[in-house]
DNA sequence: TTTATTGACTCAGAAACTTAGTA
DNA sequence: CTACTAAGTTTCTGAGTCAATAA
């Protein structure tokens, strides 16, 4: 047992009595185009300052990217560039359909391609330099132990692109400098030197925070922090802090279930709305749903800022009756589309709570993520809305595995197993990915393989025969030693078969969801182990060395008892 | 008071990069 | 053995949640 999860307790608030570093590493100043590269306006040849080719190079390495096709992205990009252009470029130019950014474009695409035919002793040369500026800046010291950073690079300029429909896509993200970075580091400690020739905005000394660096980045106005890998003790405990809350909840949750069925009753529509959207976060794992500033973000929702034109009520649809349709769009613009029967009761309400209301009104208008918090927070110390999500995203992976596992299977078997139930929280979840660009050739190449299996096993059986007339016959030693390698054979080429047929199965299924997301965020990673531990399932097989790494504190406390 | 803002943190999918498997 | 290519892994940074604080 490991005695890093098991150390002396803090004061409240307090995350650390040491944290060393060298500071957040500044990605390169920006190399200048070789003169044979041009920009060109209106068909000609035109020199640009330095700071207007350096954003011109942005939107050129984005050229065969759909955000460039975009007309927001494209007045974004035109308005923060014209603002950054001398007076006499501003002059010029005018019109962003005049401006040719192709031969830029090719330059970009050329040197990645040189970069990829690059020798592999050349290759090998950039990757210990690459791993020399991680061994320097991308580590600290916390309370005497050295600790992986997660972001330890500031975040290059470019151009700003948002999810789904950004009203802020295309602006320009500004370079971050030394005096844009505040240092959180203890006072004791070697304080990082900022570059030659620079200062830091700030350096504090606050142990009440987990971040060594922070700034605030100029799109959103918002702060960016520089913390630690998921791999560190300080990530470690908080995730499974997280899942301990989860895993309290499970007892309480007859409670509160029971609560809020008896609230659609209530004389108060606020308790009503409350109890209702409570049911969608319990039963659809539904986010919390903040309110955002109109025109700054993408137009995206959660439960308690769902939209009447978010909903459609069909009394009975498909042979199920009080189904609700949900359609909207979630956190980074991903559409949740859903049609669930519900309880009569949220039926009755949802009809009530969108009489005499427009389309573009709140559905929860008596009800904000504030108000639920708080009301969640009185049932029990801890909870909030996301830990129905984690909570139901374990229970369901725990529930799978028992029902879906058998203990017969072969590891693939299992692993296939394992998939499934994992895709059912990925399900629940609504976690999503683009369906990959060479999904459906891959898909045939697999089904080719398949077929070339299916074939070697029917001649592999058809030699068996052959051997097995042979030794009828001759009944002598070398021929039955032949009959048992043609069975072995066989029976390799079988597995084989069944493995391809299986990974088949698992990637139709897995086309369009995205498991990563519920197995790093959502998965109590004790539920994997005692799993891998019960069914004999090396841990390998199912988390890679990052994720081991990331859970190492469950690796080191579950055994194959452990119950969520 | 309630409401708005801010700060700090978790969670999210895409894209870039690396490795492994195969023709 | 080499050259593809597909799969797996890592990086990146935007988008949420939620509690504390300010107005």
């Amino acid at each position: 047992m490991c005695s890093r999860w098991e150390e002396e307790k803090k004061e409240d608030g307090v995350k650390w009595t040491q944290l060393e570093h060298r500071g957040p590493y500044f990605v390169p100043l920006y190399e200048p185009l070789p003169d044979d590269v041009q920009f060109y306006y209106d068909g000609k040849p035109l020199k640009l300052s330095l700071a207007t080719e350096e954003i011109a190079t942005f939107y050129a390495k984005m050229l065969d990217h759909e955000y460039t096709t975009k007309e927001i992205f494209q007045n974004n990009f035109f308005n923060d560039w014209r603002k950054e252009m001398t007076s006499k470029e501003q002059k010029i130019i005018k019109d962003l359909d005049k401006c040719d950014f192709r031969e830029i474009h090719k330059y970009f695409v050329d040197k990645s391609e040189a970069r990829k035919a690059l020798s592999k002793e050349e290759k090998q040369k950039l990757k210990e330099e690459a791993d020399k500026i991680q061994e320097e800046y991308g580590y600290c010291i916390l309370d005497g132990h050295r600790e992986k950073i997660g972001n330890f690079k500031t975040e290059p300029p470019g151009l700003f692109r948002g999810r789904g429909d950004h009203p802020k896509m295309g602006m320009l993200k500004k370079r971050i400098m030394p005096e844009d970075v505040v240092i959180n580091c203890s006072k004791d400690s070697k304080i990082p030197e900022p570059p030659e020739g620079h200062k830091w905005k700030e350096v504090r000394f606050d142990n009440t925070v987990t971040w060594l660096a922070s700034w605030t980045e100029n799109i959103q106005n918002t702060l960016k922090y520089i913390m630690l890998n998921p791999s560190s003790k300080l990530k470690g405990e908080k995730d499974w802090q997280k899942y301990e809350v989860a895993r309290r909840l499970k007892d309480v949750v007859h409670k509160i279930r029971a609560q809020y069925r008896a609230d659609w009753k209530s004389k108060e529509m606020k308790k009503r709305q409350r109890a209702v959207a409570l049911y969608f976060i319990d039963k659809l794992a539904l986010r919390a749903g903040n309110e955002k500033e109109e025109g700054e973000t993408a137009d995206t929702v959660g439960c308690c800022s769902l939209r009447v034109e978010h909903i459609k009520l069909h009394p009975r649809l498909d042979g199920q009756e009080h189904v609700v349709e949900f359609d909207f769009l979630g956190k980074d613009s991903i559409r949740y589309y859903n049609k669930v029967s519900v309880e009569k009761l949220v039926f009755k309400n949802l009809q009530l709570f969108m009489k005499n209301k427009d389309p573009a009104d709140d559905l929860f208008d008596r009800l904000n993520t504030s108000i639920l918090n708080r009301h969640l927070q009185s049932l029990m110390d801890g909870l909030s809305a996301k830990v129905f999500r984690t909570y139901n995203a374990s229970i369901t992976l725990q529930e799978q595995l028992k029902a879906l596992t058998n203990s017969e299977d072969s590891v693939a078997g299992k692993l296939l197993s394992y998939n499934r139930a994992n895709r059912a929280v990925a399900i629940l979840c609504n976690h999503q990915r683009s369906t990959p660009k060479t999904f459906e050739k891959s898909m045939q190449n697999l089904q080719t393989k398949i077929d070339a299996k299916k074939q070697q096993v029917e001649e592999g059986q058809q030699e068996l025969k052959k051997a097995e007339d042979e030794f009828e016959d001759t009944k002598d030693a070398k021929a039955e030693a032949n009959v048992e390698k043609k069975k072995k054979l066989l029976k390799r080429l079988e597995e084989q078969l069944a493995k391809l047929n299986v990974q088949a199965t698992d990637k139709e299924e897995n086309k369009q969801i995205a498991l990563g997301t519920s197995k790093l965020n959502y998965l109590d990673p004790r539920i994997t182990i005692a799993w891998c531990k019960k069914f004999g399932v090396p841990i390998e097989k199912i988390y890679n060395k990052t994720q081991r790494e990331k859970f190492a504190w469950a690796i080191d406390m579950a055994d194959e008892d452990f119950e969520f």
